[in-house]
DNA sequence: GTCTATACAAAGATAGAC
DNA sequence: GTCTATCTTTGTATAGAC
């Protein structure tokens, strides 16, 4: 036995490269989104030639679904951790948080996404109609139990959520805007943190 | 005089068919971005054959350029708007509804923006790091003083433009998102209007 | 496993007839 | 002004040597 392959059939040599053309492609997709993105930019990237990389990858298309697929989970653990059991506004505040600290740490997957919805979801509709309905559906529900019982301030819990998203990945999606406007700013996620701390402490206080 | 050509060595003809050649440019780089769409597509999409459109455009570039261009203008009309004269709050909320209204009625030219901006804004970056930073510096002043002056809650003024930006936008760039999570519910905007008004009227309240 | 060479298709743009 | 035909480049993917 000298290959020690997985279960998978992967040796770790193969499970190595793949994940680093999977780092290179998240650099690429991300920024030129899948049409913008050539094989021959991922593979430079991944200091591959393209034969080479295509000897990992059956097709562009095969990278990009794997990385997506691989995002999903857990691009939403922030939102599963959300517990009915909590203080609520405290519940919230740490969502927020979380969905803060995701744009900064993963910029380029917060990027990854958004550039595959607004361009109309093609390659994970599926997955926004299943998983990420239902676990709105489920912490909606959470939501409307805690402005019932009076914890929260009255409000839509779709769009509450709705605004969570929105307030927090703007500041990896349109990254390069928020620069331009405060490029003597370097501090620009603690003054985030800060305004919407501000922002949802005064929105759900009854 | 037969032509009757205006100032720009146009005819009436012409600019029709430029206005009609944009419309369809529009449906197509707001759903594919620049990369992903086609001359072809275009094209087709405008009634016309490949050469035929290129009789009235110069290249694929310049299509994209005067959309853009010619969006950018329209697009800070609702910042333009925010008079530091008028109610503070009044002023404030009037930009968040005429903001969403532009979600509402120009989703295109909003996913438009938002592909460009994600991708690193390669077309328009001078504009943003003009036109736009100078209307933000000008606009947070004013907000600035009614917060200095006590008739808002204090708020990073920055930051709150960016608040606005993004929660109205959200309607528009990632309105597949948001109908497959309400695919019941015909009457987003409406619904999206009032959290807003709430959420806003508690954020400002001193 | 990695490379060079190449097949093949798509897409931007032009030539020239009508 | 509009079309068919074509040129050229770019990009995906494969063949086959090493």
């Amino acid at each position: 036995m000298t290959k020690s392959a997985d279960k998978n059939g992967k040796t770790r040599i193969q499970r190595e490269k793949r994940k680093q053309i999977l780092e290179a492609a998240l650099d690429v997709f991300s920024q030129f989104g899948y049409r913008g993105s050539t094989i021959d930019q991922i593979a430079k990237a991944a200091g591959l030639s393209k034969p080479n990389l295509l000897y990992y990858f059956p097709s562009k298309d095969a990278i990009h679904a794997e990385l997506l697929s691989g995002l999903m989970d857990s691009w939403l653990d922030p939102m599963r951790a959300l517990n009915a059991d909590g203080d609520p506004k405290e519940e919230i505040l740490s969502y927020v948080r979380r969905k803060l600290q995701m744009s900064r740490d993963f910029p380029r997957e917060s990027r990854l996404f958004a550039n595959e919805i607004i361009q109309g979801a093609p390659r994970i509709l599926p997955a926004i109609e299943g998983e990420l309905r239902d676990l709105v559906a489920e912490k909606s529900a959470i939501i409307q139990g805690w402005i019932n019982t009076g914890r929260i301030a009255p409000l839509d819990p779709q769009h509450l959520l709705f605004s969570i998203w929105s307030l927090t990945q703007h500041y990896a999606d349109f990254e390069v805007q928020v620069r331009a406007i405060m490029p003597s700013e370097e501090r620009v996620y603690p003054r985030a943190e800060e305004h919407l701390e501000t922002l949802f402490t005064r929105m759900l206080s009854v």
